[in-house]
DNA sequence: CTCGTGAAGTTTTACGTATAACGAAGAGGA
DNA sequence: TCCTCTTCGTTATACGTAAAACTTCACGAG
């Protein structure tokens, strides 16, 4: 009957469908299949073959290939995202909301969670394996960024220095705020005596933090200086930090942390030495991570509004590359009281 | 002097070095150098041309072109990891154990994170906006597994059915074999009223929870039918239904949790509830998430490898596209006793 | 001396798309 | 009538790589 037929149409694999497929279909040249799909077609071609031609796509289930299209354009459509961690939850969700913009530009994300262990393992844009469009960079992921910025790439960085003659756009939450709040909701509660309980990273946002707690308590009245303990950004070491703020001869009615993650380990030190929060020590937070609901008492922190810094980020990454210059996006944040802050407990003895 | 130089060269954009380029400077044509660098050259060029390929690429810098590459082999080299959320760290693990193997492969890894949210959102292959070589996939990422499963690509499932036919491979940690070491830690510490927090997620992996735990108690002597109440894989929710074992007339004296997540929802319910765990009730996770050491008391768990579990999967589609057919991979388990159990309260009680 | 064989290359082509360059046909003005 | 605009297309080409097909040469066997 039939014998091996080695021509296409009748062929064995039911490969994807190309533009000269549509093009064929709909009776057009693959140059107007082209033209039509993209949207680049208003006074090239009629209306009506228009409408043919997204037919035709459409019945074939047709789809560009990506690779055809970069080659010719030079255009990956294709963005780095460059963050210290992603066990970290407030960069999964940057990430998501990254993503999610970049999805409705047809824009495509991937991921560098720079390895926390000694030295920079990979190359990021090695291990990208992908060309690249631009980069949206946490300044928290320190181990990478001198690799990103000699890349000759746009770069767009989040949490940073708005300064940064390097950076093509800045999206900054609006952290020296969210510092002031959480130190006018302890100083409401009668708090005088503060520990701060500081990230050992070596990051813009986390210099911001210090400088905006000292300026707050600068002009209050009867306020003791602040007395800082650094901690790499992991609860085993947020605990021992906290540990020697509390055994200090002056022990704070209040520990302010960077990190919702020091503050956790602040929690289990002050259990540990047998002390209450909040009732004989307050503990804050910083960024609202899930992690804050799972403790008992619940972290008072400052909601850091993660999915819209990723989103701004990929947003100005995006007018970046159409030419633009973004500047600095400002994000609001907001202090979300909970339990693990409550009245100074040393107001009787204090004064 | 010089006029405007439009011939390559002297020309404005140092451009990215193609093969044919480095093939100029070492003297060859450019097929031999594709031979060369791709190390398909035994037998067909000479060592010494070979090496003056390697040395012009390298003094050139020159990176191939991946959309050029894929073009010509219909290869992507980029692999699709769908997870449930990123959220969970134990995902954001797996994906980092995924990524060092694929970067020794050459690969790349585009994340799709399942929206929690109703509905997929968005179509795992449109937002990944790259072409696909395959898949790797959690068996809790539900919602998007219909999607994969028609995709055409091969699939990698993670903790999922080992006769799941659509899977051309499977990498399982030992749920049952860690259940059942957790139950045999609590029959040790004299528990035999036990509670299960399950998580209302449908998957193969919770299944096979439920009945190691069934299947562990099944032969104990004076051990009680064990109470089931289920959960979505959040703290609020995983409060509630502990909240409902706690308070029936007989109170379980350890709670088995299906993850990390659900126990510290169990220990927030039993502290406000006024019990103390673990004299009153223990509590144990599954994952060992970085939460499990956040809490205080720190929680007796399992610890799942997983970053074990994204390598082995990213390893079984490498060798899966190599045209073998690797199975089930199953990966050892860990028990790691922590502060959150402890001897059974009713033992005096009880008996 | 001829022929086959293997090594060491080169030439050529195709992958699917975007876009510059090029018609053709009709309208309208001089 | 001829010439110039528009409108609506098509044709041809380049992007950078991989790989099949081809060339050239040297060497050894018959």
């Amino acid at each position: 009957m039939s014998r091996a037929e080695p021509d296409r149409g009748t062929g064995a694999v039911p490969s994807r469908p190309t533009s000269r497929d549509v093009a064929g279909r709909a009776g057009v040249s693959q140059a107007t299949v082209s033209l039509v799909l993209r949207d680049r077609w208003r006074g090239r071609v009629s209306p009506a073959r228009a409408e043919a031609v997204r037919a035709a796509a459409r019945e074939l289930g047709y789809r560009p290939n990506l690779a055809a299209r970069t080659l010719r354009t030079g255009r990956t459509r294709t963005a780095l995202l460059v963050v210290p961690a992603l066990t970290n939850d407030f960069f999964a969700r940057v990430h998501s909301g990254a993503t999610a913009v970049a999805a409705e530009h047809g824009f495509g994300v991937v991921l560098y969670a720079s390895p926390e262990g000694v030295g920079p393992a990979r190359d990021p844009f090695e291990s990208a394996s992908a060309t690249l469009d631009g980069v949206i960079a946490s300044s928290m992921a320190s181990k990478a960024l001198a690799a990103l910025r000699d890349g000759g790439l746009p770069l767009v960085m989040l949490d940073s220095d708005p300064d940064d003659p390097q950076a093509a756009a800045t999206v900054n939450p609006d952290i020296a705020g969210g510092m002031r709040l959480v130190t006018e909701h302890l100083l409401a509660l009668g708090h005088r005596r503060f520990g701060h309980l500081a990230a050992r990273v070596d990051s813009w946002t986390f210099e911001v933090r210090a400088r905006a707690l000292r300026d707050a308590l600068g002009p209050v009245p009867g306020a003791e200086p602040v007395r800082t303990e650094r901690a790499s950004l992991d609860v085993p070491d947020g605990l021992r930090a906290a540990r020697r703020l509390l055994t200090s001869d002056s022990r704070p009615t209040a520990i302010v942390c960077d990190d919702d993650i020091l503050a956790a380990g602040a929690c289990k030190a002050a259990r540990r030495m047998g002390l209450r929060v909040p009732e004989d020590v307050s503990v804050t937070g910083f960024a609202d991570l899930a992690l804050a609901t799972a403790l008992e008492p619940e972290l008072t922190t400052v909601r850091l509004p993660a999915e819209q810094v990723g989103a701004a980020g990929m947003t100005a990454l995006l007018s970046v590359l159409g030419g633009e210059r973004p500047g600095t996006r400002a994000l609001p944040v907001e202090l979300v009281p909970r339990g693990s802050t409550g009245p100074a407990a040393g107001r009787e003895a204090g004064s």
